[in-house]
DNA sequence: CAAGAGATCATCT
DNA sequence: GATGATCTCTTGA
């Protein structure tokens, strides 16, 4: 069988770019996971940008430690983490080596493959959905053999379909609190979707 | 409705 | 020993 899923993902050179710049792209994606026989697929509506060493929101901004090391390598790797003792965190590592960055995808629409009532609408509640888990820490997205993936479907979002907003959790960051660098599609957008 | 607390543990101090 | 890029449930108006 032809498999169309490879055609269409991203590759290493998408995430290689401004981290803010990948949050915006990435409304819109699609978030792919082959687990278990199945393929879980969920269109990607809301993301964070976590912006280098000075970003006092990013866990990246206490330096380099063997959690975080993984935002500090290359593009397009998964960086995976446990909050609260009970959620995972999905991120996708973005630009250069030596440069901590990445991006949070915090919500997504489900499209197929999962379950009726499940919800997706939160990192914590997606990873669950979607069977993310420390295993996929350090992985990367862009090979072929990745389980996990964000593919593009030709759509087209229009920036001014995209709203900003401060970060979620994040007040103890002093200034960096403030940055609107959350990126969400506009509820009409998110209700034609879900048609 | 909104606000508050509890769950629960890897990571860092 | 403290804490957090969260979620759910309970309480009370």
């Amino acid at each position: 069988m032809f498999d169309n899923s490879i055609i269409m993902r991203l590759n290493q050179q998408f995430y290689n770019q401004p981290t803010v710049k990948v949050a915006k792209a990435l409304l819109g994606k699609f978030l792919v996971h082959k687990v278990n026989g199945k393929i879980l697929v969920g269109k990607i509506i809301e993301t964070e940008a976590y912006v280098g060493p000075k970003d006092l929101a990013s866990h990246a901004s206490r330096g380099k430690t063997k959690r975080t090391e993984i935002m500090f390598g290359e593009a397009g790797y998964w960086y995976v983490y446990l909050i609260y003792g009970m959620y995972y965190c999905l991120n996708i590592v973005t630009e250069h080596k030596n440069y901590p960055a990445a991006v949070l995808i915090r919500k997504v629409e489900p499209v197929s493959g999962l379950k009726e009532k499940i919800k997706t609408d939160g990192p914590g509640k997606l990873c669950r959905a979607f069977i993310i888990d420390k295993n996929l820490n350090g992985m990367s997205s862009f090979e072929k053999k990745s389980k996990l993936w964000i593919e593009d479907r030709g759509e087209i979002i229009k920036p001014d379909k995209i709203k900003k907003a401060p970060r979620v959790g994040v007040d103890y960051a002093g200034e960096y609190k403030n940055k609107l660098w959350r990126f969400k599609l506009s509820d009409e957008e998110i209700e034609l979707i879900k048609r």
